[in-house]
DNA sequence: TTGAAAGCGCTACCAT
DNA sequence: ATGGTAGCGCTTTCAA
């Protein structure tokens, strides 16, 4: 290991004092331009990095941020890190990302070191901020962590005062039951999903309440399910065995509307002939399995800029902000040849 | 913001020094166990949480590690980061992840930034680290870097002093071109990746070393892509032009694979009677695809315990050190019914 | 325009 | 067994 060069080697070799150097790398205060020459020179020769940890300590704001998901191997949550991580970058911060399992011992452990490492911010998604019957308790717990660090939550939480960001769907909602209403299919099932999970319940609700307005019919049986593919094969498999096939199958994100795609092509029925097929997120492979999944589409790229834009302004704004990002609908094979 | 609690003010509300509370946080040295009684109360009731920025920078050794792919969005890095997060975690660090784009000016700002956030170590995945035409310049860089800060890399790269972890697929090919045989699938295709990548070429030549011994003809043009379920697409779409299929083909991964099969779908070819599929990676979508996709299974958990144990020990090891994954050879439905 | 020095919260060494 | 304190690298008053 080379010594690291420090702040004051680089005053020394200067022949400056330290604060200068200081001021020098951080464009604070007037200084001299030949000192200042001299000094940007030693830097680059001696590769100099200011040490963000000192700097943290100092100061107490480090530009770290945590990022909690409930799986990182699910695609919808790694496409979110992902957009955000390249902004977030962009603008000076570092994401440590967490994978909370949606347990509530993996997540104190989390916040834990997250409060240890002195964050700048916690992002928040999904996981246990998604379930209705988290007890008060546990929103009264993040309140309280929210007065050390300020909580940025990925869910529309009633009652929870924190930033929140989430997305608008009901718009994409009634446009997709108008696609489905002018094809035919006025027989719909909603498919996946579990009860008790805030986003899913809304997504419900939202078709539910507007389904009439285009003459569809929603079964009244809710096949759910976790929001796998697996889980779409399964729940695939149970309504196989019922009377009789709705038209068209709203799933619950794109996962499980591949998994009920799979399983119907194992089941030889036509995709959206026999069947059609609808999801949510508007995954990367939803474009290319085949046929493509007709989707509520998240915008990513929206969500991350609101979330980095969010982390930038952190302490002038509002604790009680909600911000909805908007969703499109995008129409592929699974309901239109 | 309510104040933060420090070392200090425990040590004064506990009537001891502050070097005692140390010695108790950190069970290290003899402490009266009636004050270490008191000192854990005041901890527990103030919620005390030791601040490992302070501590970092007085050790200057943090906790923090540093992880770059080149997108967290692939699930083949999705996979492997969740794994080793889980244990990292158990084991008291916490993982910085980062996208690299596989470009050069991403992987030099985040590497600047790693440095200054004095991360413990930095695991390398992929990327420019795959790129054989990477210049000897690079790996200086990186073995630069790496007299300040460990770098594990991902990669077996001849010639770069770091320690290495990766996947060991000999075995494995072997097996699949034994159980390709035994179908009796002689004409044999290579498709997806892109040339000059270390890791698809290693691939590409176990194929090629072995396929003799099994009395299997390996097509000599390869149809190369991305890694992406797009690129196994459009790749498809290629060699359906050809005059002749071949029987079967071995995809560079799964996501290709699951590219491959959906544009046979979409060409009304069934799988495996018409032409048989395989991948590498066993992604967790593998299995539920219609029909499953025969593989070359990562052993993520093993990856990832690698990974986390190469971190704690890392300054005992040899810099020269190199560590091989075993794989195993998943059958499913791509190849056999 | 510049520099000296007081911390930020913690660990570890040296005394006692 | 315990306490005092130097110092990790940096920012930021306060004086000059």
């Amino acid at each position: 290991m080379s010594e690291k060069i420090t702040i004051v080697e680089i005053a020394k070799l200067a022949n400056v004092s330290i604060a200068t150097v200081s001021r020098i790398i951080n464009n604070t205060g007037k200084v001299n331009s030949e000192k200042k020459k001299k000094v940007l020179e030693l830097i680059e020769e001696y590769n100099y990095k200011p040490n963000m940890i000192a700097k943290a300590l100092q100061s107490s704001k480090s530009s770290t941020v945590g990022f909690i998901v409930p799986h990182i191997n699910s695609p919808f949550y790694a496409q979110i890190f992902y957009e955000t991580e390249l902004i977030a970058r962009e603008e000076g911060y570092t994401l440590i990302l967490c994978n909370s399992e949606s347990d509530k011992r993996h997540e104190s452990s989390i916040l834990n070191t997250l409060i240890s490492t002195n964050v700048r911010a916690i992002v928040f998604m999904g996981g246990r901020l998604d379930d209705m019957e988290s007890a008060k308790k546990y929103i009264q717990e993040l309140e309280t962590i929210s007065k050390e660090i300020p909580i940025i939550a990925g869910v529309d939480v009633p009652g929870l005062e924190c930033i929140q960001i989430f997305q608008e769907q009901r718009s994409s909602t009634k446009k997709l039951l108008e696609h489905l209403a002018s094809l035919g299919y006025k027989d719909v099932a909603l498919l996946g999903g579990y009860f008790n999970v805030r986003t899913t319940e809304k997504r419900r609700e939202e078709i539910l309440e507007n389904a009439d307005d285009f003459g569809i019919n929603i079964r009244r049986e809710i096949i759910d399910s976790d929001y796998s593919v697996e889980g779409g094969n399964i729940a695939m498999q149970k309504m196989l065995k019922s009377n009789k096939l709705p038209q068209a199958i709203i799933c619950i994100n794109d996962l499980v509307a591949i998994g009920v795609l799979s399983e119907a092509n194992k089941n030889n029925l036509k995709v959206p002939e026999d069947i059609a097929i609808t999801g949510y997120d508007n995954l990367d492979i939803s474009r290319f399995v085949y046929p493509g999944i007709t989707t509520i589409a998240s915008n990513y790229k929206a969500y991350a800029r609101a979330i980095v834009d969010t982390i930038k302004n952190i302490d002038d704004m509002d604790s009680n902000t909600k911000i909805a990002i908007p969703t499109d609908l995008i129409i592929r094979g699974t309901t239109k040849r």
